[in-house]
Formats: structure tokens, sequence, C-alpha cells
DNA sequence: GGTGTTACTATCAAATTGAAACGAACGATA
DNA sequence: TATCGTTCGTTTCAATTTGATAGTAACACC
């Protein structure tokens, strides 16, 4: 769906599909987050063709949620790391993961917990101002003046 | 990719994925909540092709995030309304507009406000039962038992 | 020298996408 | 009555994307 045109859209929500609006991407990025790096990994853990995977780490990295280390010279080799956009996305992946878990829930399913004080986390978005959780209140949107 | 598979996976983040890893879903449903229901005004607002449109419309009535309602006999003309699915949603597109917004954000946006009381909305995902933001602190994942 | 690991690229058939044109059912206008 | 416009699609088909499989390059280990 041509990814450019979202790219410069007032809606920043469309912005974010221009990379994000892939399966794979965002698969990817739970596996970076629960601590994968390596090629192979990613790999192995998704079942995905080397052909789309290479695709998709480029694409993240170009677009700077992952970043190629070396850890390795001889032989060269690369792992992909998060970047500070790349950890700021996993506020999305668990509010994806929430609806999920209330509306395709059946069966085993993983859970999530607070390493510390052993709480399973159920995550919520509110509005940072009014902490109402979102969705509870009428919304008012504005579009940027044409200016 | 082949999503149903993902469909039965124990990670609530792929299930989800078997529909909603499409950006043009993503984008029918932030026009929905924005208040279209007609297939040409999602055809308008968005650009897609009608056959696209046909196939995502139908797979999200199927999901159960839309559904069809007559609103004319004659001619026979429907109309695509959220359900409680689908209202649920909302935040999740929330948070991926917030990070758009923070890392895609140049030019022009359209911004969300509190109707209520004129606050422009941001958007937070945090655990409900410690209030911490998701993402400062650590996180343990528990795969489901095998049994 | 042989085997294994890692990180890919090459090839190519199959599936998906998207642009464009067409259609069916009506209602409104002249 | 004829024609136009609206709505909600379907048909067709070329172009792109995909994913399965195989191959490669650069080493390390024994």
């Amino acid at each position: 769906m041509n990814d450019e045109n979202n790219r410069n859209e007032p809606c920043p929500i469309a912005r974010s599909l221009a990379f994000a609006g892939d399966a794979w991407s965002l698969l990817i990025l739970r596996d970076a987050h629960a601590g994968l790096t390596r090629f192979d990994q990613f790999r192995k853990s998704l079942g995905i063709a080397p052909t789309m995977l290479t695709r998709r780490l480029a694409t993240l990295t170009e677009e700077g949620l992952l970043e190629k280390q070396r850890y390795s010279e001889h032989p060269p080799r690369e792992e992909y790391l998060l970047t500070a956009a790349g950890r700021d996305f996993l506020p999305v992946l668990f509010m994806i993961g929430e609806w999920g878990r209330q509306y395709r829930g059946g069966g085993k399913l993983v859970r999530f917990f607070d390493a510390e004080n052993g709480t399973e986390i159920r995550a919520v978005a509110v509005d940072e101002v009014t902490g109402a959780k979102i969705g509870t209140r009428p919304i008012r949107m504005v579009a940027p003046d044409e200016s």
C-alpha cells in the first residue's frame, strides 16, 4: 500500500504504519524485546523466510528501531539491538497483546509479570492528563491548519 | 505470512496480528472510530482500491470488529459499525499514534483533545496494578505449561 | 580435511495487490 | 420516459510481494 504517502500524512497513526503496518516487523520487534538479537534467532523463532527477514531487519534498521552492532570481527558478525525508538514501541505491543488476550484468548497464553513484585501486568492506555482510560471520554479531533 | 498459524500461538500479540498485521485494516478501524461507516466514505478517505476494501471490510466483519447493518432496504445498502471488540481497539490505535507523534512527528499533525475539558490527550500505557508506565519496570514472561 | 555455525543472497513459483473498468439497483431530475 | 448520479460493489489483469528451497562465504573446531 504505498507507504511513502503515509509518511507525510497528518495522521500520526498513518505515519507509524508506514513501517509498522506489517506483521513480520511487529513480531521481530516483539522478539527483540524478548531478548533476541541475531539473524538466526529471529529466523528460528518466527519461521520466517530468510529473504523476508533480511528485508525486514534492514527496514527496521533504516527506520531507526533497531541498530546493527558488530559483535565479532573474524568472522564479521552483527547483531540487532533495539534503539530508544524501538524500546518505546513496547507499549504498542502490549496494547496489541492486551486486545488479543481479551478477544482472542482461548487456550494457553503467554503471560507477563512485573519481575519485581510478581503481579501480572495488565496494560491499559490512559490519558496522562486526565488519567481516564482511552475510549471512556469523548474525543475531539483537530486537523492541522492548512496554512 | 500464514495468519492461520498465528491464531493458535500462545502469544497474544501474534494472535491479534492474524488480522491486524495489515495497514489497511488499521486505517479502516481508525476511520471507523472517526465516524465513517460506508464503503465509499472509506474508499475516498483511504484512496484504497475497491477490491482491497471489500476484502478488508469482510475480514474485519468476520473477525468481529465491525458489523454490517442495513440502513436502506430499497436499494439494499449496508454500513459498517464498530462492535465492542472494534471499539476496544482504540487504545492500540492511540498508542501507535503516540509513537508516531514522538518519532515521526515532523510537520503538521492531527491532534486529539478531551472533548469535555479541552486538554490535549497524551496516551500512555500503564500497568493497571502498579500504575507504572509499561517499559519502566522489568518484565518476566511466562509461557503456558505444556500440559 | 571434514563438519558445523552464522548470516546471508539467488532463484523462482505462487499469492497478493492495486489500477481501471464495469455493473446493478435504485433515486432524482428534466 | 430518458438520462444522470450515487452507492456498493465485482471483474479483469499486470505488477509486486511473498516464501520455500537451495546455495554461498567466512570462518571455527577437531
